[in-house]
DNA sequence: CGCTTATTCGGATCAGCGATCCACATAAAC
DNA sequence: GTTTATGTGGATCGCTGATCCGAATAAGCG
């Protein structure tokens, strides 16, 4: 790559984290080539999609996460590993405004710039999970997939400014139906009647 | 109002309902004034934003909606009422893709034309809580806006085309988490050491 | 019925978006 | 210094919702 070349991409990718952080993930992509002092075409040119662009900005945090859940899984009990890991990937998602729907769309569509970052993740978290399953310690009528499902419902919640206020506390009750149910009565009291058809 | 005026209104609607169980709330205004066989200008004058469009159009649902809550309440047990009311509204939201988001939005923002009736489903949901609490059925640290914000996140799953295949199952987790903390011991175990800061 | 008036209509236009094209500029190689 | 491969960005396209305003028309009245 030629240096010029580089040296937009480099300060292109700055720029954007900037308004992301200010604006979302929606940002308008000819703002961003603008405060970069930049063509639009060459924006694109570099990140042909923003997807591509966010891939390319967020694999850092992306390594950052599943690299802690390594870590989790050897210093903290399954229980306290599990919990903990997904405060953080809510929390995480909280510093990019609407990044939970790209990645809700990333995780199935093989195309997606992002697609390879967000199957990592979900792995990363279904590790946490069985291993805290295995522990008796959390439901076993779930799996990676929910996992990664209830987390992007918990970030899309946080993402949302009317119902962000609830967001912490919403995660401490779904975390509980995750951990709860081990082996508990409500498996049986579960079993309801009949949903409606 | 004048005649053709109504009837081009009425036209409009039906062509939005059509238009919109095909391709989601975001579809084009152009399409929907297009399939109408009317100018853009005219469908934006009767409905001036897309939240007053789909406001005309779902306040039967709305409507239909709190009357089932009303009707739960003396027909079925506290549990049953509240959980399959809980069942009905985010079946309901299937029907409109990508709804959530805007009642999300409309909750709060007085001046949306979705406010009045999104407050108004909150409450019915509030009192099925409230008197599901009341018969110890449900945990008591929730409020109407808690459980609004759970069916947001619930119907947002539904939507989104990878996750959605688990909505059904995760609707029964969030159930329980909402149900059956009455009392348990999860109650305490739920004070967790600390929030990550 | 014919005239007037208030209402409704929709084509045209605007600013915004992402995507694409291609004449031009320029870093790198020789 | 010349050549060549690479990178650039203004211009343009089709699309979105919003707005304007001359033309069409339904309703009211003599």
């Amino acid at each position: 790559m030629r240096a010029d070349a580089r040296k937009n991409r480099d300060h292109l990718l700055a720029v954007a984290g900037t308004a992301i952080t200010e604006q979302g993930v929606d940002v308008s992509l000819r703002d961003i080539a603008r405060r970069a002092d930049v063509g639009l075409a060459t924006l694109l040119r570099h990140f042909p999609t923003r997807e591509a662009l966010l891939d390319a900005l967020l694999r850092t945090s992306f390594d950052e996460l599943t690299a802690r859940a390594a870590e989790l899984e050897t210093s903290s009990s399954p229980e306290d590993a599990l919990v903990s890991w997904l405060r953080d990937c809510v929390a995480w998602t909280t510093e990019y405004r609407g990044v939970t729907v790209l990645m809700a769309a990333a995780i199935e569509d093989t195309e997606s710039a992002l697609h390879a970052s967000c199957v990592t993740l979900r792995a990363a978290g279904a590790r946490l999970l069985t291993r805290a399953q295995a522990a008796g310690m959390a439901r076993s009528d779930i799996d990676g997939t929910d996992l990664f499902a209830l987390v992007a419902a918990l970030a899309w919640l946080g993402d949302q400014p009317s119902l962000a206020p609830r967001a912490d506390h919403l995660f401490d009750v779904v975390a509980s139906a995750i951990l709860t149910s081990a082996g508990s009565s409500h498996a049986k009291r579960e079993r309801r009647p009949r949903a409606r058809s």
